[in-house]
DNA sequence: TGGAATTGGTTAGCATACTAACTAATTTTG
DNA sequence: CAAAATTAGTTAGTATGCTAACCAATTCCA
């Protein structure tokens, strides 16, 4: 290893970490018939209280919105979920939890939090709060584009898509025209 | 603050900040042809200084063998590592780092290390190990099994494999009908 | 007001990872 | 030693995520 000690081992823990919380709680809501990826779907859209288009989904679960049309159509498939046209704007989809999803979300909150007291319990808040303040930190760094170093255009302040709000990938998204493929 | 609000954030910062690394991560070692999945297989059989078997990558990498399968599949057709039958154990594919992998490990491992610095850079050392510490502790629990606690059955101690050892996955996996019994 | 840009959703194709089930080779054991 | 079990690798099928490219609706603005 070349690089320092502390900083060598840092990602792998990371990685590692957020890994194995994510399969075990996976196989805790596995018999249940849920993944993660689907349980937290629903709980977002459980707090949101309301539908939610399939935008807000997407920027509150941090992913793509590809990646949501796929996920929800399993969750539709599997009747979780309902997905109807809005009234409003006919581009919309508005998305809401079905019978199933309710009468699972609380049970399936209870896993998920009792998860989170095994894996943390005995850890001094004090310690707990500190590598929440370095964790939040480290993703505030790494979310923020580059490009401000690279590239000398505008780059002024972009967008910041923070996944927490409900604010759109405004990114500099060329569809139509000019793009660059055959790259590998 | 009282609990909830702590234990509440804590499992999406985790998720959110390894996942943001990786994708600045990724976005960085794209323009080389290269992934993390990839980036960290090359590091590893370049740590090694020798070939492993598929096995060997495995634990190592953490996953589970057939996802290295198609990982090693990729690498070959890419023309990073070559595969060759070892001469003694027939079962065995032994994995070895081709010329243009070699060339190109320390600049990897550069941009890899940059980007530790730029994430973590400013942020106190002792946080930095508080936070190491807690993560590591959380980790160790999640990987530990589980059913000592909730399942009253025999339970036979199961083992409990460390990705970074060279500990193979003896785990449950019943290919035919009715192991288990008390091997380990 | 009418074209241009933006936004919401989709499809296509790929990368990565999993489990289940299989084959072939080797090791263990009765 | 031969049967049984384990180990290494594979294939098949699925889940989850991505980017690129597209359409349709809406909004912006000259």
């Amino acid at each position: 290893m070349s690089g320092g000690e502390t900083t060598e081992t840092f990602g792998l823990l990371l990685h590692g970490t957020a890994r194995a919380w994510r399969q075990k709680l996976d196989q805790r809501l596995k018999p249940m018939g849920l993944s993660q990826a689907k349980w937290r779907t629903l709980m977002h859209l459980s707090l949101a209280g309301d539908a939610l288009t399939q935008a807000e989904i997407a920027a509150r679960l941090g992913v793509e919105e590809p990646s949501v049309v796929t996920l929800l159509h399993r969750l539709e498939r599997e009747d979780w979920i309902t997905r109807s046209n809005s009234l409003r704007d006919r581009r919309c989809k508005m998305v809401l939890l079905g019978r199933r999803a309710e009468r699972v979300i609380t049970q399936i909150n209870s896993t998920a939090e009792t998860l989170r007291h095994e894996l943390m319990a005995g850890i001094p808040i004090s310690d707990l709060q500190t590598c929440m303040k370095v964790l939040a930190s480290i993703r505030d760094r790494a979310d923020k584009d580059d490009r401000l170093r690279s590239n000398g255009e505008g780059a002024s302040a972009r967008r910041l898509a923070r996944h927490n709000g409900q604010t759109k990938r405004g990114d500099s998204n060329p569809r139509k025209g000019a793009v660059r493929r055959g790259s590998k």
